[in-house]
DNA sequence: TGCATTTCGGATAAACTTGTATTTTTCCGG
DNA sequence: CCGGAAAAATACAAGTTTATCCGAAATGCA
């Protein structure tokens, strides 16, 4: 995998949260159920988007969780920088931690080359583009799905 | 990083193996040294490769391990598959073991294309080529380093 | 004020990865 | 056939990630 299970559980979980009415707050214990995560995990990596002023908490009846920020403004990089921390993808997947263009390195052109890919796609999508993108491919899936559950319906 | 330490290992071992001269053996320890893993780690990765089929290994003295078949066919993919098992960008970073066109994933279609990169990366380098680019890259470092150490030296 | 609800934060544990040490097996040379 | 050299195998230790649990603090409501 490209990043961790924490970074791949926060982004997920930010999906119903950016879907969420304004300003409404949404209970880890929901969160848990619409996502498949591991309810006392999801909480603390919850708590930590919270610290970092991704997410907005309250407690107390009616509390839980909301997005702190448009959703446009979340990217996926930013997810993955605040759980698997900054730089994950800075060192040279050839080892050397200062890896650049002064140092005998076989990977090191090559990755660069990927690494960017990476970033763009990490850095370009946000939590508003995903939460569009599920939107748009729920709709596909279901009309697939009426017309006849075998896989490939209708003409192949 | 893209994949574990195991693999990252295991690849910047082979380069060495790959400037061996044909049939030549090379010890753990030497090995160890010349590319700064530890030796007894490195050792039991070297055993799976030779498992694998990957590396000839002889025991006793003048024994050790060298390449089993030519270095233009093992690719980075093959090394990481054999370390971090098959599979390893099969799963939608989404989450959903299966993710496939029927699924509702927001991730699935933008990882898709950046797995596609990555999978070209892997599989269309090979221990060869890499040791190749870092013989070219040794000569360019050395050549910039002939005339000054600052870095960027010549016009900017 | 007192109670129910819900996050917060720390403690704990299980699982996996990484790294080290030790012993066993195999091979070569004398 | 014996002794040393080297990989092979095994066991163990440390560190990191993932997951679970529980008491405490905060909040809103009656």
């Amino acid at each position: 995998m490209i990043y961790s299970r924490s970074a791949e559980y926060a982004i997920r979980a930010l999906i119903p949260l950016a879907q969420l009415p304004t300003g409404e707050f949404a209970l880890v214990k929901t969160l848990a159920a619409e996502t498949g995560i591991p309810s006392h995990f999801l909480a603390k990596i919850l708590q930590d988007l919270a610290r970092l002023g991704v997410l907005k908490s309250t407690k107390g009846p009616h509390g839980g969780f909301r997005l702190n920020q448009p959703p446009k403004e979340i990217t996926m990089l930013r997810i993955v920088e605040a759980m698997d921390g900054a730089g994950r993808y800075d060192g040279c997947i050839g080892g050397g931690a200062e890896c650049n263009d002064r140092v005998a390195c076989a990977m090191h052109d090559g990755w660069m080359a990927l690494r960017s890919r990476i970033m763009d796609y990490l850095g370009g999508t946000s939590v508003a583009d995903l939460a569009k993108a599920l939107g748009e491919k729920r709709r596909v899936v279901a009309s697939r799905g009426r017309r006849g559950s075998r896989k490939s319906a209708g003409r192949a």
